[in-house]
Order: structure tokens, then sequence, then C-alpha cells
DNA sequence: AATGAATGAGCCTTCATTCAT
DNA sequence: GATGAATGAAGGCTCATTCAT
């Protein structure tokens, strides 16, 4: 027998699995179009022939693993919108941490990459797609913070929201490839459990943005004493 | 006259410089010999008869850098040993951020590449020289946490904290290079003063610290409760 | 309902002329067969299927317009047998002109790009086509010269009209493709009626062949006085 | 011993007249790098190395040959501005046809096939070249013609002395690279004094434009009867 | 009869590295 | 000590052709 007849849709969902996995452990540059080819069991010229290059591709995966992996893990977390704010903000954190930490996405390593290394080819589109996550994640602290809140301290408390779900993500991943390091004893990657880490970030971000709350509202207490001299 | 007589560390110098800026802006596999040698100056053959790879090269230049970088901006932030603790940690948080925002280095680019995309050759470098200051973070930590904290949280509170001050220059810088993004509103781009920033993280980890402590001991206290019965 | 069904004769057809079109812009080399089949609206194996191969669907195309053209234009230019030597040069020339001006024939532009870069598949072909055209010009170039016209002066002359009809016709397609030429003011593009091109090759060759004539008519008169004394 | 090391320039040189051999033999198309390299003894990468890409090498190379085959064949073809313009324009024609005859250039081969089938990359190059040429000759033509002759009668007369120049050598060469014509008996590649096709060239001509002039003066001393009348 | 998914061979180009000078 | 000419290995991409349907 020499080949089995697909409906041609099956191979080029092999080629994205593929594609994204091997992109995500090397990266864009390193990756090569026969890397991809061989894993997907594909001649080397598929990846132009379905993709047309491999500069699309490359986008085309990250879409199709970001879109895969968020269907998955709604990104409410599974909290509805009547919950307490504070739950709220449970949820888009846990969502996000088990969305990308799910071993069976590469979605957070090739996003890593990109953003460190911009391809130029897919920051557009990560955008595109990541920042409607992230705008429902500042609408959660701006009601934290109260309507009355600046721009600049909203964006603040988001970037170190953000920045805690993204970094402990990327050192979790990361120790969880190297787990070879002499001496290294990272509770991190110990954890298996991402819940415990969400949980951190959670009462943690809550008590960081009551007092950035705390701060601004102090100051306009002593702005309106001021005044009223 | 053929050619200025240098003192033939002068170049290997050039070279060093060069190719932490371009290997800052465009990574390992993008960076050709020749790029980095055309903006030394120096034939194309340089960098082999300097560094005896382009591998090592990499790594040269990264030490080079990081070091000069440190020299610059010590990592206490000129806060004294005796301060009080939120002071040691404000000026902790202040160093890194002037550090890598200083732009006459490159240092956070090309570490952030290199953790996103591990090219092996500096990993291990950059984990030596870095941990030692992110330890340093560490006992600051401890002693807002109290003796009686368990690793576990000294790690989260660490990675909180590390994790804010990476997130929010990484965005910084990756926002100064691409400022024409269409409604992008992002103040901590135009915020130019770091030391705002640093305030903020300040202020939001000091929280979150105190968060976690009161938890710990809450907890604690209700365990002794329960064994006192 | 899935398709029209043709009677598998109008694919082939359409094949053709989409070939000779294409063929006749691009030459062989940078025409694919991708290309010849979408401007005939079919599958990408069609080619294969009906022609065995690209190289054959060039020879067959190439025939195909060729004849359709000859066909169109008779190559006595309408001149009768019977009317006199001058006007059936004058015919002759006019026919070749006329069929190969003929906007919707790409016959020139495929025999001057195989002629000038032989793939090898053609040059036989078009030989045997062509050639016979070329001698009836010759049989009357023959009979203009008188019956003892050296064969060397036969072949000259027709070189020197075909060459005319020939190149005048390439530059005139050719200006016309690049219409945007600076400074350039080519008659020959302007000059829409081909019959008064024809004219004038008819008029510089007739005059041509009689100076032709007149030199050997003299030099063997020299001779023959010569040998009468 | 492992190899000569040149001046750098020998390859370079090397590499132009092996592409202006190839490139003639086979044309853009159908020539490989590789069969460019091989024939100049050099490696693979030798055309990237000293001319950027094949592209420009292919320009390089015409103009390579182009000026060396003008530097050897002066285009007055050694005829004095004194001499009387009949010689002037046979100096011309001779000219022409021993600089693309030289069978040590490969300058026409190129030409025309770049003519027939432009890759674009060569035909503003041919035409900034090659036209100052044509108008040397369009000068003599019109100084044959007299001053009253109109522009369309000066082109039409050069397209009839060009094209014959232009169309003997080809058939020429073409008929020397495939002498093996069953039944062909070209005397054009047989007389393989270039001069005697000049020579002819330049009779037919010369009557030709004489003829024209006739018609032209003919037809405007009539018009001036008829308004005398 | 006709399709289109899939392939393999080959091309241009890039680039780190070497070597004679 | 330093150069730059030259190379070999490899990668992305194109395209005519094949084959199961």
């Amino acid at each position: 027998m020499k080949k089995q007849r697909t409906d041609g849709q099956e191979t080029r969902q092999r080629l994205l699995e593929a594609a994204a996995e091997v992109f995500a452990k090397k990266g864009f540059w390193e990756t090569t179009n026969a890397d991809i080819c061989k894993r997907a069991g594909a001649n080397t010229a598929a990846v132009n022939y379905h993709f047309g290059s491999k500069d699309n591709l490359y986008v085309e995966a990250w879409k199709y693993v970001f879109e895969r992996s968020v269907r998955k893990h709604p990104p409410d977390g599974g909290v509805s919108p009547d919950a307490p704010v504070e739950e709220r903000l449970r949820g888009r954190i846990l969502a996000f941490m088990q969305r990308v930490g799910d071993p069976e996405t590469s979605d957070l390593e090739i996003t890593h990459k990109e953003m460190a290394n911009p391809t130029g080819l897919l920051t557009e589109t990560i955008r595109k797609c990541v920042k409607p996550l992230d705008d429902k994640v500042s609408v959660v602290i701006q009601e934290l913070l109260g309507e009355s809140a600046s721009d600049m301290d909203v964006q603040f408390c988001q970037m170190s929201v953000l920045s805690q779900c993204f970094g402990s993500m990327v050192r979790r991943r990361h120790a969880k490839m190297a787990p070879d390091m002499p001496g290294e004893d990272d509770l991190l990657t110990n954890t298996i459990d991402v819940k415990m880490i969400a949980d951190h970030i959670t009462l943690f971000s809550l008590a960081g943005i009551r007092a950035v709350r705390e701060r601004f509202e102090m100051k306009r207490q002593a702005d309106n004493d001021r005044q009223q001299e």
C-alpha cells in the first residue's frame, strides 16, 4: 500500500500541531520546515503547499493553539459575572494560569518567545487576541480601585497582576524543562497545583490593589482638606 | 599609511559593544557575524579571531554589559543596610529598574530573549550572575515575612516582586520601541520616570507581602488554638 | 450538481489558448503549469492529463495558434498568382505582418522567444511550419532577380526582406508593451497601420533587390567582355 | 598545496566570463549558479559572494562583454568621419557585424534572448548602451535621405538597416550552432566572411534608402505642382 | 474523465568558519 | 596580529509530476 488518501485537512492539521510544538520548543529561527514536516509525517514541501510559507504557518499555528486553549479554558475561570469582584479577579487569574499551564498547549512558549524576540510576524496577531482578555482584567481592577482611580493606577495594577501571572508560569515551565538544575529547589516547579499559585497571586494582588486605593484616597482627602482651609 | 595601530584590545572591545547592541536588537539567531563586524568596523573574520566563535562572543558580550551595568547601578539602590527593611526593598526594586532601564545597556533585552528562547549558551551564565541578586531580594522578603514564614511563601513573594519588576520593564521597553501602536495609550511608556514605577511596585508588594504574612499568622494562630483545646 | 459536463475537449482547447497567452508573455521557463491552469480554469493536473507534459503542451499550443493565424491570414496576402511579381511580394510581406500583428494571436512572441532561447522542443516544429512560407518568398525573389541569379544572392535578399518584416514587428510589439519609455518616440509603435510598414518594406526591398540584380548583371557583363576579348 | 591565493579580482573576472558564456548558451532561467561556478572553477556560493545575486551577475556579465566588444570593434568601422556618407554607412554596418560576429563575445546571444524574453533586469541597461549606437546610424541615414526627410522615413529606414544586421547575424549564429540541419543549405552560415554580408546589406540598403528618398521627393514635387496651379 | 493532495528534486541564497597571506 | 577571499553546509521555496480517488 502506498498511501492513505486523507481529506486534505488532516495533513494540514497535523502540520499545525507539529509546528506549534516545534516552534514552542525551538523558536522560529531555530526551527526548520524539515523539523516540522518530519514530525508531522509529511514531505518537506508540505509547509509551502499548505501554508504558502514558513512565516504563514507560524502565524496559523499560533492562532490554532491559542484559540483551542481559550475554548478549553474560558477566561472568566467559570466565575459568574454576579460573583463578588474579588472572586471574579481570582477567576481570571486562575483561568489564565490553567490555560497556559495546560501541558497540551504550547501557547505560552511561543508567545513568550515572540514577545522577547519579535519576528514581526506574530506581534500584531498576539496583541489582537490577547488584548481583549487583558482588558477584561482591567475592568475588574477598575472596579476594585473605585471609579475615582486614575488611568495610571489601573494600568499599574493591571501590570502588577499580569506580570505575576505571566512571570510565575514562565518560571514554572522553565523549571520543568530543566529539572536537573543543581541545588535548585524551586517550589514553583514542584508545586504542581496551579491553583495554589493563583491563590497566592490573588491574595497578594488584592492587598496590593487595596493599598493603591488607600494611597490615592488619602491623598485626595489631604487635597480636599487643604482646599477647604 | 594603512591603519591606525590599535593595541588590539580596542577592536575586541568594540566588538563586545557592537555584539551586545545587535544581539539585543535582533537576538542570537537573526544576528550575523557580519552585522556585528560591520557595526564594529572590523573584518568578517574578527569574531572568530578574537572570540573563537559566535557562540562565545555571545556569552562574553552578555557578561560584559551585565557587569558594567551592575557596577554603574549598585543593586542595593544606595540604601544603607541599616535602613528599615521597607526602604531596603524599595532600594532593591529601584536599583533593578534603573539598571535595566539604562538606555546605555542592553542587558534586559538579551536576558529576556535568552530566557524566552534559550540558546543553551547563556542560560547558565545568566543564572550564575543573576541568582545572587535575586537571593538578596529573598533575604529582604524573608525579613518582611518574619522568621516563621515558610520557604514557599518566601519564594512566592519573591516571584511576585521580581515578576513585576521584570514585566514592567519589558513592557516599557517594548512600548518604547513601537510607540506608534494605534490607539495605544500605555502609561508605562509615557511614564519616563522609572522611579514612579518602582514606587508603585514597592507599595503594591509591601501590601501583598503583609497580606501573605497575615494569612499564615492567622492560620498558625488557628492551629494553635485548636491544639490548645 | 457539481459541474457543467463539458465534452472534455473544451478544457483541452481552453488550455491551449491559455498556454499560448502565458507562454507568449512569460516564455517557457518563467511559465508554470499552475499559471496556465489557473487561467484556463482547470486543475493543476490538467496539463499532464491532457498533454502528458508541459513540454508537449508547449509544442501543441504553438502549433494551435500558428495554424489558426495562417488560416485567418492567407500568406499570399490575397494577391493573385497572376499579378505582377512586385505585387506578389507586397502581398507576401503584408500577409506576414498582418498575421503576426493580429492582436488575437501570440504567434510572434513565442516564435521570437524560441528563436532567441531555444528550448529544443519547438525549433524543429517552427522550422517545419515556417520554412515553406519563407520558401515562397524566395521564389518571388528569384523571379525578381532573374534566373541567372546565384543561390547566395537569393538567400541574401530573402534574409533582407524577412529580417525587416520580423524586426519591424518585434519592435512594434515591444514598444506597444512598454509605451511609457521616457523620451521614446518610436513611430513604429504609433503607426498603428501595419500597411504603411509593409509598404515601406516593399519599396525598400524592391529597390534593394534591383540593386543586387544590377550588380551581378554588371559583373557578368564585365566577365563576358573579358572572355570575348 | 591547497589553493592559490588570488588577488580576489581574478575569480571575479572568471565568473564574469563564465557567466556570459553560460547565459549566452542557456539564457537566464535555464542557467544555474552552479553551472557558472563550475565553469569558473569556483564554489557555489561564489556568485553571491562576488555579485550579491544571480540577477546582478547577469547584468554585470552583459555589461562586461558588451563593453569589451565595443572596445575591440569601434562602432564606426574605422571609417573616417570625413569619408563619403555611403562609406560611413558601410563602416557602421560592418562594425556591428564584426562586433557581434566575434566568436569571443557572447554579446548578441544574451541581448537577443533578453529582447525576446525580457527578465526585466537587463532591458534598461541594454537600451542605455545600445541606443547611442543606433542613433549614430540614424544620423547617417538622415544625411542620405536629405534634410527634408520626415522623422518617420528616417525611422523606417533605420529599422530596415538594423533589422538586416541583427537578423542576418542571428541567423548566422543560429545556423552555426546547429549545422546538422538536414537538407539545410544556408549560405549565411557557410559564408564565413562577415564582410560579404555587410556588403550585401550596404548595397541593398543604400538602394532602399534612395528609393525612399525618391518617393518623398516625387510626392513633394507633385504637391508643389498642384499648389502652383 | 478529471481532480487535488502530496511529493522529490533542485535552485538561490545565507552564513559561520577557514586559510593563505 | 589581522585580513578578506573563499567555502560547505543547510534552509526556504518552487514546480512539474504522480496517484488515489
